[in-house]
RNA sequence: GGCCCGUUCGUCUAGGGGUUAGGACGCGUCCCUUUCACGGAUGAAACACGAGUUCGAUUCUCGUACGGGCUACCA
């Protein structure tokens, strides 16, 4: 029998969301929709101190921006587990924890803060390091050490306790990894970590195995940082009794910074000029900004292809994928065991491949857009019109990487020049051309059907008949035009300025060059 | 420091006991083109090191080096 693929993508609301955390999104969502199983967003929210406000909600328009849509979860219409945040399952947590009180798995400790932190600073000082421990446990404060009595005052009292793990002794802990083969940590070197705080919450491990059992999960898959926390969670899995149930684990390779060394933190995008988020984000205590991809003009389908490959390969040769390619064809087997370092510039290609694919109509609505906003044309200004923008667009787009490089790229399409390349004028100028010109104009001022083939054919034959090769004028006629020696199509560009434009433009470059008009 | 994980061109990676070690980004050159871009062609560029197993290791094993992660009442 088969079991529902079910798993879990679950980040902490402590700020945004960043690209790595968007790759294991993207994992879980694709290894879900290949095997037709439920992909679930969980809020563990159970450190309240690190709690940061619009992080969840950033989480949520992140996944929807990228197309990573959950089944089930919070901000996703919830679903049969309900709640999906962790600071409303409060409840739930303290009644597991009890139970492994009861069987004897787990134990109050009474220690406070202040006293291990000294213990560990004595530790380091002397080069060593302080564990709480199967050893240490016998020396400290807890309901190991303490009569049942004792233990049960210091209870209803108003004293503060934790629970922790009691680690057994002794014994090798295997995690059977799917990318990684089976890894196993000897209990020595585990500690009894903190179960449940004594402000009540469960930490991370306690609420994490918790929830993923109650809410039917099958594969955790998760950044390889977890790796060394997983034979914890395996030794929770049987306290419970869970082990026959136990998820199965895929622990992904970490996203490493461009440059130098380490994994990509919040810190190193717009130092480094990328952004590491996928949306813009405004950090609510000290109004720093940090760049998203959105908000930079990658596509989310761009954003997602490049992040897919980042650590999943398929066997062959193809590097263009659709989310529906994606789903088709991932596997967590093919996932890379090392870390990868983000190429901002390959991030661009995707960028640039995806922005060809695009309809020119789509390209259009969005300049126009742009033209109304922050050029503020009026929607009756030709340059506003389809007519206009369908023509101007196919000579832009294969010149970009990004929609707003095409107004950049091709402003003199939008603005007659001001100025004019000196560089090639006085280089290419000969007062002997100057009757070319006024030919050109001349017979364009005569041309009817002004478009890019008839143009060329004229600026040949007027070019041929004046004695010269086309070549020779024909970068001139193109920095008169647009005032530099460089850029799109240049009869494609005629067409679309339209005559009396191209004429306007060219006698007043002559003007300025000084070819008498009517000589 | 301890524990765990990793190591193929600059980067992402394919491959896998015998290969001219393949692709992509980036970079160089050439072609196309009046220019730029696109496109096409082409070039430079990698199996960390040392042992072992083997007729033969980049591939398997072990060590070393290097890199990374974890080492909280954070996730």
């Amino acid at each position: 029998m088969s079991t529902k693929i079910r798993v879990r993508f679950a980040p902490s609301p402590t700020g945004p969301l960043h690209m790595g955390g968007v790759r294991t999104a993207l994992y879980n969502y694709l290894f879900a929709k290949k095997h037709g199983g439920d992909f679930i967003l969980r809020i563990e929210d159970t450190d309240q101190n690190r709690y940061v406000p619009g992080a969840e909600e950033y989480i949520i328009e992140a996944l929807k921006w990228c197309g990573i849509m959950p089944n089930e979860g919070v901000g996703f219409g919830d679903g049969p587990h309900a709640p999906y945040r962790q600071s409303e399952r409060k409840d739930i947590y303290k009644k597991y924890a009890d139970q492994l009180i009861a069987s004897g798995h787990a134990y109050y400790a009474f220690d406070s803060e202040e006293e291990l932190t000294i213990l560990r600073t004595e530790m380091e000082a002397v080069k060593s390091s302080f564990a709480y421990n199967a050893i240490t446990r016998k020396q400290l404060i807890n309901s190991l050490t303490l009569s049942k009595a004792e233990t049960d005052k210091r209870l209803s009292g108003a004293e503060h306790y934790v629970i922790r793990l009691k680690v057994p002794e002794n014994e090798d802990i295997h995690v059977k990894d799917i990318i990684r083969g089976d890894v196993s940590v000897h209990t020595s070197q585990m500690d009894d970590k903190v179960l449940f705080k004594s402000d009540g919450m469960p930490t991370y491990h306690l609420a994490n195995v918790v929830d993923d059992y109650l809410m039917k999960i099958t594969h955790v898959i998760r950044g390889e940082e977890w790796l060394p926390s997983a034979p914890l969670h395996v030794l929770l899995y049987r306290s419970f009794g869970w082990e026959n149930v136990m998820p199965q684990f895929a622990h992904l390779p970490l996203l490493l910074k461009p440059e130098g060394n380490g994994k990509l933190s919040k810190r190193d995008g717009d130092r480094l000029g990328f952004p590491v988020f996928p949306l813009r984000w405004v950090d609510p205590a000290t109004r720093e900004e940090s760049s998203g991809y959105r908000e930079k003009e990658y596509y989310p389908e761009a954003f997602t292809n490049m992040l897919a490959l980042l650590g999943w390969h398929p066997s062959g040769d193809k590097e263009i994928y659709s989310m529906e390619e994606l789903i088709e064809d991932f596997s967590l087997e093919r996932v890379n065991k090392s870390g990868a370092k983000f190429d901002p510039e390959k991030t661009k290609w995707f960028n640039q491949h995806y922005l060809r694919l695009k309809p020119d109509s789509v390209l259009a609505d969005h300049l126009k857009s742009i033209l109304r906003t922050e050029f503020n044309f009026s929607s009756d200004d030709h340059r506003m019109q389809d007519d206009f923008l369908l023509k101007a667009i196919p000579l832009l787009k294969e010149r970009v990487q990004f929609e707003h490089e095409m107004l950049e790229v091709g402003r003199y399409l939008l603005f007659k020049p001001t100025e004019y390349d000196q560089q090639v004028i006085s280089k290419k100028w000969k007062d002997s051309h100057a009757a070319f010109f006024r030919a050109l104009l001349n017979a364009y001022e005569n041309l009817n059907d002004f478009n890019s083939v008839e143009t060329e054919k004229v600026f040949q034959e007027t070019a041929v008949s004046n004695g010269l090769k086309p070549g020779e004028v024909l970068q001139l006629f193109r920095v008169f035009l647009s005032g530099q020696g460089g850029g799109v199509n240049l009869f494609g560009m005629a067409e679309l300025l339209g005559k009396q434009e191209v004429l306007q433009r060219l006698k007043s470059a002559m003007a300025v060059v000084g070819v008498e008009l009517n000589a």
